[in-house]
DNA sequence: GTCATTGTTGACAGCGTTGTCTTTTTCGGG
DNA sequence: CCCGAAAAAGACAACGCTGTCAACAATGAC
């Protein structure tokens, strides 16, 4: 009792377990159970015990529950610091938006790739902070060192669009190469023949699938395949602009071409520009992601709009039922895409 | 030494500061004054503890210090989504960075503004990771609930380019108006005198400095200044494009254009385009920002660089000090910002 | 009615660190 | 060589919560 009356003071914000458990008239080991969640406790008790949490605005202390319990209730995103960030807003906020349903706490870490000392910053990372799991947003999910780390750590993971899906981890994929397939397939029927495509960077799990859509597109279509129309870019702007322009000056110049995403699809249209060339009349044009940029290039483009966010909520959403202990679930089905269309094909 | 044994068996990736002790011979206490740099060590000890520290790989558990200590080493951002996040990007960096060399966390906190509950938000989020201070970036620190409530708790914050300037905080300022002024300037040298304006978002602080800047450069020049070359907008690409459309519509359109930020220069650029004039022969567009979109539009934007990375690295570091007790710093010098000539003005 | 079984609740010891207070050591001056 | 003061180091109790285990209540089978 000299406890509780001395937590009653209430000092400054704090709310603690020992007034709940005084309000419900309970100890605080129930007060626990109810606010865990956890079994054995009678309906009735439970209600008073939730009315005194809301009386008082209750919430747990976050390091008092990590340092008790074997949880800390934090997640980690790792992630490789892009250039163009849309794609890693999305995710952000999808993981932020889950991670505050689920009641855990997000903590970044950007890393430069390649680095020799990628391991040994994600152990420290995971080590300090007690990082329940990991989300790994692509590239990050193809990275062999942080793979083998984080299995050695046993700390559990998700991997977004990883090229490999790791068995026994949580994969969350896209219909990259359906809608890859559908995209090349739009420019095939607005009478497209000559068809350019620039590749994405190797390391992402997307790449190949979205080349493989163009490919697929092109055979169901009776279209021969030719590897002088196609360019390895590394879906920035610069590997875009560097690849329109070979194809460009190829003597039978593509008469549309489809970039790996929207940054590279930025720097053809740049590129063309530069040359003097009117679009969507002399080229059409295609990228990948509808990030913001998509809609704000002349013309604006025709892209493919992937539900990002949707798939790192639920990323972070199936590591959490894991770390909950919940039964394994069966894979999720790849997210499907979306084609945008816009004024960039003629 | 019970307790010591009981810890030298190392269980599973946790080092503890009684492992540390025990290496180095001394008590907890004396490694706990090491680590935080407390004075009343012996530099002998201090080597000695330092070294096992070392070798252990020790880094202390945040939870424990947190629930012990006063301290929480969480800093937390709390900002207004935006749908262009290049600016957060950056500042999500600087923070980031800052808050690593300083050895705190960094929790987000995105929210929708205006709300009637932001106040309660930020209050939970708060309380719940004990966070010890806060970075607000434009506009956050305007919102005069956020200001209120931060007082009423106590928790110190830093703003970053605030409209108001909050006195007894710390605020991270740079040359909007000079910045504006040089690039209405940098129009006026290359023979323009009929110079749009189209304004930010009135709850933006650099919306206000940013106008003044180009009064400035007029009244400088003698450019008598026209009420109907402005338009208000929002800082988003929507407002831009529509603002565009008035100031292009006028029967003396301006030959020059200037945006608060790049992304409504995006939609200067688009509505000129739909309109098929040809950039920067028929109009001339500048930015401000420097976001990635800036280069890839076309033609490529002349526009104003910000040291944001900077300014949020400053601000965390700041906000550090003064959580660690420094001496009231005399106020941060704005920072200054930096014209990139590209292709948008004729 | 008894006994095992199951369901419900509570007492109490940690979790790893820092704050407070006490003890020990060091050092300068007489 | 001793004394007092200051510096250095340690003992131990929080911090707010969860895990473990024990106690007790309700239930059902016989």
């Amino acid at each position: 009792m000299a406890k509780t009356a001395k937590h009653g003071e209430l000092r400054k914000g704090q709310v603690t377990i020992f007034d709940v458990a005084e309000q419900a008239g309970v100890s605080i080991k129930t007060v626990s159970r109810v606010v865990n969640k956890e079994p054995h406790v009678r309906p009735q008790t439970k209600k008073k015990v939730l009315e005194a949490v809301q009386r008082l605005q209750y919430r747990p202390n976050a390091a008092a529950r990590t340092l008790s319990g074997r949880r800390s209730w934090v997640l980690g995103l790792v992630y490789e610091n892009p250039h163009e960030f849309s794609y890693m807003k999305d995710v952000l906020n999808g993981a932020l938006s889950a991670c505050e349903a689920g009641e855990h706490s997000l903590l970044l870490r950007p890393l430069s790739l390649p680095s020799p000392e990628v391991a040994e910053h994600i152990e420290r990372f995971v080590n300090q902070a007690r990082v329940e799991g990991i989300i790994l947003p692509s590239p990050m999910g193809d990275v062999p060192e942080v793979l083998r780390l984080l299995r050695r750590m046993e700390v559990p993971f998700a991997a977004i669009a990883p090229k490999a899906p790791a068995p026994r981890q949580t994969n969350i994929l896209c219909e990259d190469q359906e809608a890859c397939l559908s995209l090349t397939e739009f420019l095939i029927k607005r009478g497209h023949r000559s068809i350019g495509f620039i590749k994405g960077d190797p390391e992402h799990g997307a790449t190949d699938k979205r080349f493989a859509g163009y490919r697929q597109a092109l055979r169901k279509h009776g279209i021969g395949y030719r590897d002088g129309l196609v360019r390895q870019g590394y879906f920035d702007f610069d590997s875009g602009k560097a690849a329109a322009a070979e194809l460009l000056d190829l003597p039978e110049a593509p008469s549309a071409i489809v970039a790996s995403n929207d940054d590279m699809a930025a720097g053809v249209l740049f590129e063309a520009h530069r040359r003097g060339l009117s679009m969507p009349a002399d080229l059409s044009v295609v990228g990948f992601d509808d990030t913001p940029l998509a809609s704000r290039l002349w013309p604006p483009l025709t892209t493919v709009r992937q539900p990002i966010k949707e798939m790192a909520e639920t990323a972070a959403r199936l590591l959490m039922d894991r770390l909950n202990g919940k039964a394994a679930q069966p894979p999720e089905a790849p997210f499907p895409c979306e084609i945008v269309v816009r004024e960039s094909v003629a």
